[in-house]
RNA sequence: GGCGCAUUGGUGUAGUCGGCUAACACGCUGCCCUCUCAAGGCAGAGACCACGGGUUCGAGUCCCGUAUGCGCUACCA
């Protein structure tokens, strides 16, 4: 039997990067495999759910370049489904009514209050699964659900035994049937609960291996009864190791911003290919250690036998500009911008630039060359695409802005510079062909004849022109620049005013 | 409260059936290269493998206990 996965997010907010990483492992089994990768989004939630949130799910997949197979589907739509089966339940006696009133819990203390109520339970000698209505007549019942009374549809737990599973990551599973309660199925309103819906879903859509976070591994006992009331054939279960906040608390936007949220990436100048592999890295590891792997590499070498158990810390220090996120992140992202093919990254610097008003339609035909040479040139030193059109400002454009510090360190502190520069200039106008070998043998010998260090022309040319003190080699910004913005560059006041 | 899962340098991980002088990547330090910053090359710091017991000639690897963290325990998903 062919594969059959699924990514199941419920679109309540941004793609959490922790669902984009189970998306991603789903996605590369599927394709592993030869299966299918399918997407449902679980929208039973319908106050907390939104169609942006919905669209938002779908751009990080295609970002990310994990294309499903198959209608989308929304779970919502099966609710009907969902229904009809807990009836047939409720029919085969396998599920009950659950006349009591509705517990009013607050959302925010919900963990304190099921604690409270164990602790109680457990000092009165209450069995917690205990309920009234589990053995109520079948007459009885029918005749107060006819008379209008609200109810609940709970499913009836056997009462001895346990229920036993063999995770693909966590090894053998078993929970006792003690530990479990009557699970509530429909709730008095008749809306179905997140098991029932989970389990009908999977198994109308055929899953076979159902790949999701560690939060779910201790659910999935509840959900294995409702396969073995219903019938069904039970999925293969592989659960995923936590990604957590660098306190090793749980990642949550409310608490770590956007950091958190996939689309953070893209917005922040990531290669997806980039994000793609170190997402990959966090609780999977390659067979022999090779660490950058493209698209095809990835589906090639993974198994879902190679994800590790322990919960992956996402590192990341929120006021550091620098280190906003994971520093492997941002190490990859550089290694992907530096080495990719170019004809593959001009067409993301083409959206950066656009984006803040520095592409020239010439790049696309007549200076396309020039173009290449540019973007290879600077591509070299940076971690993001932003840095195309921060750093990089000075290359597409001649209004940028001159760094205080470069300004002080490589010209102020020598006065003579000014005059230097601009004689450096009036030679450079001189030199045929221009080029980098040309300007480099004008500088070094103008340098001799005013008899000053060739470094501290090289190091005040470069503040002149791209307003850094950091950037590629001298002769290669003097190459790409050319000698008419070279000259005017070096000439210019405004570095000195102020 | 109960149940479950996890625990290898700062971080991500590798360590099949017990033989490790504990490996790789990111980060960090220094040196080389050099016109700066990167990249690259070289060298290095950093882990008594959470702790305590046990089994064994020998344990990161097996067993038990403790601690810590996380998850679940809901008419949330």
């Amino acid at each position: 039997m062919s594969v059959r996965v699924r990514f199941a997010p419920s679109p309540t907010g941004y793609l959490h990067i922790g669902a984009a990483r189970s998306a991603l492992f789903n996605w590369l089994y599927a394709r592993k495999t030869g299966g299918k990768f399918l997407l449902r989004i679980e929208d039973t939630d319908l106050q907390r759910s939104t169609d942006e949130s919905t669209r938002s799910i779908i751009e990080g997949l295609e970002w990310l370049g994990l294309d499903y197979d198959e209608d989308l589907v929304f779970q919502s739509a099966n609710a009907p489904a969902h229904r009809a089966a807990a009836n047939r339940l409720l029919e085969e006696g396998k599920a009950y009514r659950d006349f009591a009133p509705k517990e009013q819990r607050s959302d925010n203390n919900v963990k304190e209050d099921i604690a409270e109520r164990a602790r109680t339970q457990g000092l009165e000698g209450v069995d917690p699964r205990s309920n009234p209505f589990r053995d109520l007549s079948k007459a009885e019942s029918d005749r107060r659900a006819a008379s209008g009374e609200p109810f609940a549809v709970r499913l009836k737990v056997p009462s001895e035994g346990q229920t036993k599973f063999e995770d693909i990551v966590y090894g053998t599973q078993e929970r006792s049937y003690t530990e479990i309660e009557d699970l509530v199925l429909l709730r008095s309103d008749g809306h179905p609960l997140y098991n029932l819906s989970v389990v009908i879903d999977d198994i109308t859509m055929g899953i076979t291996h159902v790949i999701r976070g560690q939060d779910h591994l201790t659910n999935t006992h509840k959900q294995i009864l409702l396969y073995q009331a219903l019938g069904a054939e039970v999925p293969r279960f592989a659960h995923l190791p936590l990604i957590l906040a660098p306190n090793k608390g749980k990642l949550s936007k409310r608490k770590h911003g956007e950091v958190v949220s996939l689309t953070t990436y893209r917005d922040r100048g990531f290669v997806p290919a980039a994000f793609r592999n170190f997402l990959a890295l966090l609780g999977w590891a390659p067979p022999e250690g090779k660490e950058v792997l493209s698209k095809e590499e990835l589906v090639e070498y993974f198994s879902l036998e190679g994800i590790g158990r322990a919960n992956a810390i996402f590192n990341f220090q929120e006021n550091d500009p620098r280190r906003w996120t994971d520093d492997k992140a941002l190490w990859m992202n550089a290694e992907y911008i530096r080495t990719m093919p170019l004809d593959e990254l001009l067409p993301m610097v083409k959206t950066e630039l656009r984006a803040n008003k520095l592409w020239r339609e010439e790049y696309d035909d007549d200076a396309r060359e020039w173009l290449l040479k540019t973007v290879d040139l600077i591509r070299q030193r940076y971690f993001t695409l932003k840095d195309f059109s921060g750093q990089g400002r000075a290359y597409f454009s001649d209004d940028f802005d001159f760094d205080e510090t470069a300004v002080n360190k490589n010209l102020r502190k020598e006065p003579r510079l000014r005059e230097l520069l601009k004689g450096l200039a009036d030679k450079l106008e001189t030199v045929e062909p221009f080029s980098g070998e040309t300007s480099e043998a004008a500088l070094r010998e103008f340098a001799d004849e005013a008899g000053v260090k060739a470094g501290l022309l090289i190091n005040g040319s470069r503040t002149m022109l791209t307003g850094q003190a950091v950037g590629p080699s001298m002769f290669e910004i003097f190459d790409v620049l050319g000698r008419e913005r070279s000259v005017v560059r070096l000439r210019s006041g405004v570095p000195w005013q102020s």
